[in-house]
RNA sequence: GCCGAUGUAGCUCAGUUGGCCAGAGCAGCUGAUUUGUAAUCAGCUGGUCGGGGGUUCGAAUCCCUCCAUCGGCUCCA
């Protein structure tokens, strides 16, 4: 007998082999038919593993991250099965669960696969889904393995085996289809009641662009047809939110063929909006002692040679400007950095100006790969709110604390609580691709941990994320669709202050190299807006918000009381219009609450009458009548509530 | 850059297998209406069907090529 402990602390005996099935059994028929995967001493097993020790002991249903990888894994392979059924002699490469769904790389030789075809491999999947398959788990050794895809032509599979360790490879079978796989799986293929594959797409075989491309499969499945359905649902409504389409709706920006790609044009109230979140970070910035600079958005070839940024990416940049005057070379500035370290070098710095925090807005070009492109996310022309603080060692961790507490600040105000923050490190084998001494990298590695640590800051860490010349501290956001992006980042860097020969003179009278901090609290203005776009779904915060309010004359007879109204409120700094338009109120109400703006302000006969504005709040509908004195304050109360 | 898809009026979209002068709604313009909390009515304007080349008696529709966009991959100072 074993005994087999719970999560709640209960324990139960069992005869030595049970399977995590034939406890859910023992408990309940109901929680038998529920569990999907089960966890055996932190160990994810499939429901037919027999546990031979005592253990603890935790059933996940579909509810459960666990429960939902299996699930996603076991339907990779119903595709496999169900594309090797289709396409006869097809080649597998890896397939696992992804965080919505999964996928399956296959090489289809010279066959093609279009989307009209995946209708015909869901319906396979459902078909052999219903045929209550089980997956069987098998030990093999790595010779057998070899043997057996090497008879199947199938070089992917091999490479994979020969990477893996004898004695620690398993085969899964579900139907004819066996795969090479480490588990675990479902019990059998009957629980997949809903398919839906998403889309093709093409991958380099293990992720390396010199390698071939292989045709990627996405989908996803779920145990009832009405969670795909809500799924479904979800997407259309999160697409709704898209800053492509939102941005179009509301004339934030858009792009011009002629202009180029990956080029934004910032319209009216685009522009508006951008400028007050600059506004915001520069008050921020000016009471944390920044002090703001400006420099050109071009440079000589020889900034950024000495940089080292023209060795690592004048290549892959856009190519250099030339003048009239023969030999000289001007480069589009891809960072603001260079130029920042040139400031310091105008005249001899102390350590008692350290630290000497220099911020600029800076636009800055790079030449994106076109098919990286992505509406404001992803550009090739774009303005960081950059700055770079140069410091003395002893000065590092509390600059970085600082920083921190700067970008956490912006986050909480703008109501971005789901960051992630992540620590970036160097990859831990492939280091040729860095920059500057051990030592230089282990210390601010070092510094960046501690002071994630200090703040209390959750983070994860990644290895090889870290830019060429030192470590990050990346703030990530998802959008509308679940995508990640990096928004605000902190790097440290011993790299160039090297490179350009910065010092200060100490209390000794010595000389000594400052250290230098990068930050970006927003990323980018064009990144940043587009997440704020998604998140918001295009209404923004009151104080952000290009307009606040319209005034809405219920004919054109009271356009004139409008117009005194929208004077008193500009007068008191509120941004509000006029709709004086011909049209009806119904009309006029449909279109700007559309256009998302906070407040609808209602004028006719009654209103004139007696000195007063009905108020609409976008989205909640009518909140009666006020007199415009009364609104200011309304309005301004909300705002220093949103930016206290 | 690579794989796949898409591109028709300012916007959202029709346009079957190639066949009169390419359509609709919204927007815009003109006029009527002077309106009470999410679309008033009528008329008009507007398109080199992404660009270029080809096949054909005839191309939005078929082929080639370039460009842009979308979903991924790779990349991301």
């Amino acid at each position: 007998m074993i005994n087999i402990t719970f999560p709640d602390g209960s324990v139960r005996n069992y005869e030595k082999g049970i399977t995590p099935y034939g406890i859910a059994q023992s408990i309940s028929p109901r929680l038998a038919n529920d569990v999907i995967v089960a966890t055996v001493n932190g160990v994810i097993y499939d429901l037919e593993r027999p546990i031979q020790e005592d253990a603890s002991v935790k059933l996940h249903k579909w509810e459960d991250a666990e429960a939902k990888q299996t699930f996603w894994h076991s339907s990779s392979h119903l595709m496999a099965a169900a594309l090797e059924q289709l396409y006869p002699g097809i080649k597998f490469g890896i397939g696992p669960s992804i965080e919505t769904g999964f996928y399956y790389d296959v090489d289809l030789g010279d066959r093609n696969l279009v989307e009209a075809d995946l209708k015909a491999i869901e319906d396979k999947m459902l078909e052999l889904a219903r045929q209550k398959q089980n997956f069987v788990r098998q030990d093999i050794s790595k010779e057998e393995a070899l043997k057996t895809y090497t008879e199947k032509g199938d070089q992917y599979k091999c490479e994979l085996i020969r990477d893996l360790e004898d004695g620690t490879i398993t085969f899964y079978t579900n139907g004819t289809f066996t795969d090479l796989c480490r588990g675990p799986h479902l019990r059998d293929t009957s629980i997949i009641k809903a398919v839906k594959l998403t889309s093709i797409a093409g991958a380099y075989w293990r992720g390396n662009e010199k390698n071939k491309m292989l045709t990627r499969i996405y989908g996803v499945t779920f145990p009832q047809k009405k969670l795909l359905d809500e799924y479904v649902a979800m997407m259309e409504e999160a697409k709704k939110r898209d800053h492509r389409k939102i941005g179009k709706e509301l004339e934030l920006f858009a792009f011009s063929q002629r202009v180029g790609q990956g080029l934004p044009l910032w319209l009216p109230k685009g522009a508006q909006l951008r400028e007050r979140l600059e506004m915001f970070l520069k008050k921020v910035q000016k009471a944390h002692g920044y002090l703001p600079v400006i420099t050109p958005h071009i440079g000589q070839k020889e900034l950024y040679v000495t940089s080292g940024h023209y060795a690592k990416y004048g290549a892959d940049s856009f190519q250099p400007i030339h003048t009239p005057q023969e030999g000289e070379e001007f480069l589009l500035k891809p960072m603001n950095c260079p130029h920042h370290c040139e400031i310091y070098k105008t005249k001899p710095r102390s350590y008692k100006d350290l630290p000497l925090r220099l911020a600029e807005f800076g636009t800055v070009y790079r030449y994106e790969q076109s098919g990286e492109l992505h509406g404001l996310t992803r550009v090739r022309g774009f303005t960081q709110d950059d700055a770079h603080i140069f410091c003395r060692p002893d000065q590092l961790k509390e600059e970085f604390c600082k920083v921190i507490d700067i970008v956490l600040y912006i986050f909480k105000t703008l109501d971005f609580n789901e960051f992630i923050a992540q620590v970036s490190l160097r990859d831990r084998v492939n280091r040729e691709k860095y920059i500057g001494t051990d030592e230089n990298w282990e210390k601010a590695e070092r510094a960046i941990i501690e002071a994630a640590e200090e703040k209390g800051l959750k983070t994860i860490v990644e290895y090889g994320e870290a830019a060429f010349y030192g470590p990050k501290l990346d703030f990530m956001v998802r959008d509308a669709i679940g995508r990640k992006w990096q928004l605000g980042t902190i790097q440290v860097d011993y790299n160039l202050p090297e490179r350009f020969e910065l010092e200060y003179i100490g209390a000794d009278d010595k000389r000594y190299r400052p250290i230098m901090i990068h930050r970006a609290p927003f990323g980018s203005m064009e990144r940043f807006v587009a997440v704020l776009i998604e998140h918001t779904g295009g209404r923004f915060p009151l104080w952000l918000t290009p307009d606040q309010a319209v005034v809405l004359p219920v004919s054109e007879k009271y356009n004139d009381y409008a117009k005194k109204v929208c004077e008193l409120l500009n007068n008191y700094d509120i941004r509000a219009s006029i709709d004086g338009r011909n049209e009806t109120i119904g009309k006029k109400i449909r279109e700007n609450e559309l256009k998302r703006i906070p407040y609808l302000l209602i004028v006719g006969e009654k209103e004139e009458a007696a000195g007063l504005v009905s108020v609409r709040r976008q989205g909640e509908g009518d909140q009666g009548q006020m007199t415009p004195e009364e609104f200011v304050a309304k309005i301004n109360e909300e705002v220093k509530n949103l930016i206290s």
